[in-house]
DNA sequence: GTCTATACAAGGATAGAC
DNA sequence: GTCTATCCTTGTATAGAC
């Protein structure tokens, strides 16, 4: 493995186990058995290698499509648990989400932009649900309300998870934040919907 | 103002401002126009510090108190209006918990022995207002589904909003986040709760 | 009881030798 | 591409002045 690699898989290792904030570069790059500087050379600063592990989720995610004609409840949810799956590999960035948002320049700008095309997915998707006959939302308010309750749940599970569902494993956390969407959007689902919502949250 | 008092209120005011992690002690010395080791007399550690800091909005909370007995939808949501009031004077502590959860064994040790006592009212509040008539909710598991929706919106809101609703006003974050609230409740009210969720929306 | 001076370890960043 | 030496900032500990 080129040492890039190397020190890359490493951090995401070691930051995920102990946080961003609480691994320096001295103790990375003595893992590595490397001299500081030689990180310096491929990142010059902290911020860029954070920088790096938070494109490499983006490019992660980025491969989750979800296909928003055909779209189906079950669909839906399986998608966000591909992204939850996802959010645990690369844990750190969103326990330290504030900060870095915050704090690190590059993650901030980018975060901007993608932003808004997620919160316009989100929506979309559901306004397809309701015409797909699976949710039954007559008010176009309550899908915004839809749209802020679930963004703000897949933003910060993982960081409510770290705090109060420490006893459960991964698997169980994710299972408890998919059901507790599935449930957000119950009272809006038709005969067919509830249908498909019961087989969902059955298989997780 | 007492020496101690002054090192707290300026700490707070400079938190809130810029973030825990941010203010070293160096700057806040110096803004206050003392040494470092004066502070150090009052909290050996900065830790010590913010732990003041957290005890003090613990003991504003507190005062809020809920007549459960007597709950309403509205005394359900004014009673939320005061605590987010509170989390938005101590800002700094709410947009750290993840940081401070791990690092800050005084803090982490207090949280997880208010935590559960915070989720046993809240689900008491829940069914207090099922009985009075307020909310129609059949099935037990929809109760622990709303505490733990709730619970997440409380702690984590004002992280949201520092990140995606800039653009508002204190006023009106809280009182979108309310409104929040207040529409995950709104499927299970009945209509004299329904009602009463109209009036306090609007009067926010 | 209150406050100060000073020293130390650990963090990130940088210039430059090889 | 790799590494040494060095700098600056942070939190913390301690000895001591008044």
């Amino acid at each position: 493995m080129k040492t890039e690699e190397k020190i890359v898989s490493k951090a995401l290792e070691m930051y995920n186990e102990k946080g961003i904030e609480y691994v320096g570069m001295r103790e990375l790059a003595a893992t590595l058995n490397i001299r500081v500087s030689n990180i310096t050379y491929y990142f010059p600063t902290k911020d860029h290698l954070v920088n790096r592990l938070s494109l490499d989720l983006n490019q992660l995610n980025s491969q989750i499509v979800i296909d928003n004609e055909n779209i189906t409840i079950e669909s839906f949810l399986l998608n966000f648990k591909k992204i939850f799956q996802n959010h645990i590999k690369y844990r750190c960035l969103l326990l330290s989400f504030v900060h870095l948002m915050e704090q690190n320049k590059m993650i901030s700008v980018r975060y901007k932009q993608t932003e808004h095309d997620r919160s316009t997915t989100l929506r979309s998707n559901l306004k397809t649900l309701v015409k797909a006959g699976y949710l039954n939302i007559e008010d176009e308010k309550n899908i915004e309300i839809l749209v802020s309750a679930i963004a703000l749940i897949a933003r910060f599970w993982i960081s409510e998870a770290a705090v109060s569902l420490r006893h459960l494993k991964q698997d169980g956390q994710i299972r408890h934040y998919i059901t507790l969407i599935g449930c957000i959007l119950s009272p809006y689902l038709t005969l067919k919907g509830r249908g498909q919502l019961e087989k969902v949250l059955n298989g997780l």
